[in-house]
DNA sequence: AGCCAGGCTCTCG
DNA sequence: CGAGAGCATGGC
């Protein structure tokens, strides 16, 4: 969603009922961490710096304490090794869970580079707009935005007209009071099954969406391609696997999965490879 | 050129 | 019912 320039990462984000730029730089060490945020334009913001430490901590889920999850994978070498060379990953969560299931919902089927294209025009088009030191952002649309436009428009995007149904239902389903944070006192099973009931949402759609948008890092998209692609890598010889292989793979995790799954795909796209006999003592 | 890509629904038989 | 077509753009 952000970019990332010089040591600065910047994010439109939506505070309050206005748009406005978050700046971050990391200033700290893995062991004295240090996040720098900033807000423009800092005047007129009603909710201020607490408003933002808030987002910023749940955007980069700073506060999630990753001791149990290294408790619960110690014994699988795979994630062992990965925990002590990307010490202190964790997943990233969207600014909020609607965002999260519409995002999930554009990327479903086609690959993911597509993906980011369309759901870049569809942020530049219908995403509240700010202007800062000459450049021009925009936070991710807002359900009643994305309900009230046209399928026409979102086709437009270069979704097809079908997503783009699916995209225009769920935001007003958002809009009449499906309240996604509710989900979050469900079980997982539960949520899975309300997710669901919205048109064009399947099983995976859900599980992405509980993962990068309601923090449930168990949460496991077993029929996720690039998933099974890194659970094949690290743990059947690059053999394909089937989404019932993975989730057979994935029980070992089981509290975890979600962010397990994560960590692997991190790993496989920065090439981290486990030295054999890594795990065989302790 | 044509096939595939982090799926899902709808329509046939 | 289960299988299969259809969908969008971009990369190879």
């Amino acid at each position: 969603m952000g970019e990332y320039q010089a040591g600065i990462y910047r994010q439109a984000v939506m505070l309050g009922r206005r748009a406005a730029l978050v700046e971050l730089r990391s200033l700290g060490s893995l062991d004295e961490p240090l996040l720098l945020a900033r807000i423009e334009p800092d005047k007129g913001i009603s909710q201020g710096a607490a408003g933002i430490e808030g987002l910023v901590r749940k955007l980069f889920n700073i506060d999630l304490d990753l001791t149990p999850f290294c408790q619960a994978t110690k014994a699988d070498r795979v994630l062992s090794f990965l925990q002590k060379s990307l010490r202190g990953l964790r997943s990233p969560s969207t600014a909020t869970p609607f965002q999260a299931l519409i995002l999930s919902i554009v990327e479903q089927q086609i690959s993911l580079k597509v993906a980011w294209s369309l759901q870049g025009r569809m942020i530049e088009r219908f995403g509240d707009p700010l202007t800062w030191e000459g450049r021009r952002y925009n936070a991710f649309p807002r359900a009643e935005t994305l309900a009230q436009a046209s399928r026409e428009e979102l086709r437009a995007c270069g979704l097809s007209y079908r997503k783009s149904e699916y995209i225009i239902e769920a935001s007003a389903r958002v809009v009449e009071g499906l309240d996604m944070e509710r989900l979050k006192v469900l079980d997982d099973q539960e949520i899975i099954r309300e997710l669901r009931r919205i048109r064009g949402v399947g099983v995976w759609t859900a599980e992405l969406t509980m993962v990068r948008g309601l923090q449930r890092w168990d949460a496991f998209p077993a029929q996720d391609l690039g998933l099974r692609r890194a659970i094949a890598h690290y743990y059947h010889q690059d053999r394909k696997i089937t989404a019932e292989e993975a989730r057979q793979t994935a029980l070992a995790w089981k509290g975890w999965r979600g962010l397990a799954g994560f960590y692997l795909i991190v790993a496989e796209q920065r090439r981290i490879e486990v030295p054999l006999g890594w795990g065989m003592h302790h």
